[in-house]
DNA sequence: CATAAACCTTGACGCTGCGTAAAGGTCAAT
DNA sequence: ATTGACCTTTACGCAGCGTCAAGGTTTATG
């Protein structure tokens, strides 16, 4: 029996470009080409559409699919548990997605307002993310790999609870940093009241508390902008401040 | 505060071209551009943007966020609730196809050719549309919409659908033993899984799901020889293992 | 046998959400 | 004055097709 794109499209449910287009990609190839330039399939190109449609539906990419129906033996089962392990990280991440998006819901109906929740995402990742990318690799050279991951691995476990009440302790990080830079003295009374509010924030995600983390951290404050930015945006030369402060915390002045 | 295109995108942790993107597509417009073409965003639009990337990791269209951001009261709390069931629908999706996949990799690795497997999934389909190229136009011309329709209908609601879907199913859920049990833990990840597909396995013949009656059918597989026996054929105490996994997963232990 | 209907072909743009050059201005610091 | 780090716009590329467009082929019908 011979099969004309139509014909093929009809009997297992694709349309006639997506014929063409895995023509094109050399996924299937017709049997043959007549005359006319038509495409002309047969038993063995419908089995193995079959076999396309099958793991498309198991969301594979048509390059992967490719590889698997590569002639002789590429490792299917490899290949197959390889991807089962993607949906299950899939449906992971969906679950998470569910539950934020629940709570969100939640917290809309309850009629409090959004912007805790709305940050609350982006937030651990982007702190991790950021993190590791500007400093993982110092970081970790630094304390080593075990306390970076610990302290992600934390900072990713937060209950939405222990957020909130970082995110309190942040407002009150910030609070006291207003009222502490009036003083303009680095060892006043406020000023160390601020440094050990912030030893209180940092807590929340470190395992282990040092003065020389803490100091190092302070004086990064300053060096990066994003954190310089993110200080400044509520006081003026905040995070300068914020850094004498815990330097004169920590002993380093 | 001002802040150029990479302050915010170093704030935030998405790229300048992103920021561009989202300018040029409207979703967020930067508060000022300067004399020299350059973007200025202050903290209203940095706080905007934390809203998007918030609805962006949920998952949803950047054309769905504009909406939903769209000043004036867009209903949030139906568009999130509506979010929210494309997710679940989503998952849905994901869990059949975990089962599909896990099936194919048991038959694999049991030997047995795959042939039967991968027709499977276009099976349906084709069966339809096939019925309906060849007789669907005279056959509807004959009796009408309706009676095709319904045909389809059944066919796609065929007992012994629910039947293949159900051993398939079981499939899975044997294989997905055979991994937990490596785990030795009936409260780890693998084995909650496992005690979620039972459940899964026993919707089909469930009219309602108690916690309790699941819990108490695991016991009795355990209690009863014959239950002990199916399991035990293919993985050695699977029963047991089974059954403390589903205990822990109905919150009895 | 002419003609219309139904099929076939290639080519090319569109969709999403950006990444990634390319080619060229602007700004701060040396 | 030059360097380097920014900034700009323009435009192609990715996956997997849907959707015209313009034209050739086959088949059914009058």
């Amino acid at each position: 029996m011979e099969y004309t794109v139509q014909k093929v499209a009809q009997m297992s449910g694709v349309s006639g470009r997506t014929l063409r287009y895995y023509d094109q990609i050399g996924l299937l190839k017709p049997a043959e080409v007549n005359a006319s330039g038509y495409r002309i399939y047969r038993q063995k190109e419908v089995d193995r559409l079959q076999q396309i449609l099958f793991y498309r539906e198991m969301e594979m990419s048509l390059e992967a699919i490719k590889e698997i129906l590569s002639d002789r033996e590429f490792d299917e089962t490899t290949a197959l548990k390889e991807h089962y392990q993607k949906l299950i990280d899939k449906r992971a991440r969906l679950d998470t997605l569910l539950a934020t998006v629940q709570k969100t819901i939640a917290s809309k109906e309850g009629g409090i307002p959004m912007q805790d929740q709305a940050k609350f995402a982006g937030f651990k990742k982007k702190m991790i993310q950021e993190n590791e990318a500007k400093y993982g690799k110092e970081i970790r050279e630094k304390y080593g790999d075990e306390t970076v991951d610990q302290s992600n691995a934390k900072l990713m476990g937060l209950t939405q609870e222990k957020y909130e009440e970082m995110t309190e302790l942040e407002q009150a990080v910030i609070s006291q940093l207003k009222e502490a830079i009036k003083t303009d003295d680095p060892a006043s009374e406020a000023a160390q009241q601020l440094a050990e509010l912030h030893k209180k924030w940092l807590m929340y995600t470190w395992n282990s508390y040092s003065k020389e983390a803490h100091a190092g951290l302070a004086e990064m404050y300053v060096a990066d902008e994003r954190f310089t930015a993110y200080y400044d945006k509520y006081v003026e030369s905040g995070a300068e401040f914020l850094r004498d402060a815990v330097l004169v915390y920590t002993g380093r002045r």
